[in-house]
DNA sequence: CCCCAAATGAGAATGACTTTCATTTTTAAC
DNA sequence: GTTAAAAATGAAAGTCATTCTCATTTGGGG
């Protein structure tokens, strides 16, 4: 039995029904908690932290636990719905994964994220896996670099030197 | 004033000057606990954990404190003298940057690292940031798979699904 | 509705670093 | 060689992301 009702606010709530799906999928209970959680993935921003979802999340569910969030999160992520990208010893950062596989351009001034794909790289990589025999699963490509407006802006790096600080969202 | 003499065993010490040429070249002094470090640096085992790093010196010198070997190896990676990777949420690992630029191929089962260079994928890379407008500064690029030997021996891997475990010493 | 395995969350635990600071070394200057 | 100031050291405490524990709550099949 699934109602669409309005909230106090009377704009339509949200259908919830792929994310059930998803939850489902998992083979796990349905719990306003997951829902929230996903939900926040999927229409929040990317490249957040555990940490940031949970604060954002205590607004509008204080009683969420950080636990569960990392919990979540962790099995979102061995399942393919969410991808996890860290850097250095950085927080780990999450992402939607609905999109196609891509890899990430990040700037190392002002930590802004550029999403690339290649597909030529993409090849090259399971060549290289072929020539010494193994089955390519999976793959980390981050570049570094400046970004077009921190090249002319004077300035050290906000992190330092050999700390890599990729995935997160961009300074300005 | 530099001599040659043997010690106890009657095995020439060890020349160090290349060391301590290094040492010099961060604008450090030359501490025996430095040289120690250093020493395993260039002769030990690449891929290997700071935790790791200070327990093999503790036999030879148990003097040494482990914050002194982080500080160390922390200095020689930010300067280029040590490479540092990280995978997952996994302790850093340290090698001698004393090869060429490589990247790494790693059986998510055994452990085992395959280092490889692929002089297409570094300029596809760089066009990348081009297109971008980035100035390339750096890039890490670790392929996961199953070696030949993990392809046939049954077993389910020892570590979590989507944790990364790359650039450890092999099991086997 | 009932029951109980699953889920939750508060807080403790963990583990990899990093920082602090009192004490020891190094080294440049006599 | 002495000496003194600066740098380095290490023991211990601190930090911080993440995981674990466990008493309590809850979802959902029967
Ligand atoms: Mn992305
Ligand atoms: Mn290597
Ligand atoms: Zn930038
Ligand atoms: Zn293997």
């Amino acid at each position: 039995m699934e109602t669409i009702h309005l909230n106090e606010n009377h704009t339509p709530l949200n259908d919830n029904s792929h994310l059930k799906e998803i939850i489902r999928d998992l083979g796990l209970k349905i719990t306003q908690q997951r829902l929230a959680i996903l939900n926040h993935v999927v229409t929040g921003k990317a490249h957040f932290t555990a940490q940031a979802a949970f604060e954002s999340l205590s607004k509008t569910h204080p009683e969420i636990g950080f636990a569960t969030v990392y919990r979540f999160l962790r099995k979102l992520s061995e399942n393919g719905y969410v991808t996890e990208v860290r850097m250095g010893g950085l927080p780990a950062r999450y992402e939607w994964a609905h999109k196609k596989h891509h890899d990430h351009l990040t700037c190392t001034k002002c930590q802004g994220i550029v999403e690339f794909e290649n597909q030529e790289i993409e090849e090259l990589q399971e060549k290289i896996a072929d020539q010494f025999g193994f089955v390519l699963t999976d793959h980390v490509l981050e570049l570094f670099g400046l970004c077009p407006k921190c090249q002319t802006k004077e300035g050290e790096l906000p992190v330092p030197k050999n700390r890599f600080s990729s995935h997160l969202e961009p300074n300005n």
